[in-house]
DNA sequence: AGTTTGACAGTAT
DNA sequence: GATACTGCCAAAC
């Protein structure tokens, strides 16, 4: 399922491009707003990817929890109600954590620009031993 | 059509 | 590190 396909948005939105990154986001892995700006060459608009995800349509069913601030911090969380719900999916995808609210970035951090680019998937997947 | 608003990020202290 | 302050820009009002 590609957002792109959806009939009933609007694919020039910077919106719809960032629903595209956040469905590619591997399970056990992480990316920030930031990230995701500079992979739509936007490198400012690390605000607009969060103000997008903050209304993403339910029926898109989103990996959303992936997405986190450039510190780690789970910023996303009071979105689910509270942090802690948050949380709980990354915990279940085995996402490492340095304490209670911050993920570790070192290891687990994903670069959609990467992955968009040049590098193959299979070469990635290596290189982090995903199973 | 002008103003306000953020699930951010960079710099400075 | 942790705050505090400032730029950012599409979207919602």
């Amino acid at each position: 399922m590609n957002a792109f396909e959806r009939p009933d948005m609007d694919a020039s939105s910077f919106r719809l491009r960032v629903y595209q990154i956040v469905e590619a986001i591997p399970v056990g892995r992480v990316t920030t707003y930031g990230a995701i700006a500079r992979a739509l060459g936007q490198p400012r608009a690390a605000r607009i990817v969060g103000g997008a995800l903050s209304r993403v349509p339910a029926h898109l069913d989103l990996p959303c929890h992936r997405v986190v601030n450039r510190v780690g911090y789970l910023s996303g969380g009071w979105s689910f109600g509270h942090p802690d719900v948050m949380k709980t999916h990354l915990l279940e995808e085995a996402v490492p954590f340095r304490d209670e609210w911050h993920v570790d970035l070192e290891s687990c951090f994903w670069d959609p620009s990467a992955d968009f680019d040049s590098a193959s998937s299979d070469e990635v997947d290596d290189f982090y031993h995903i199973a």
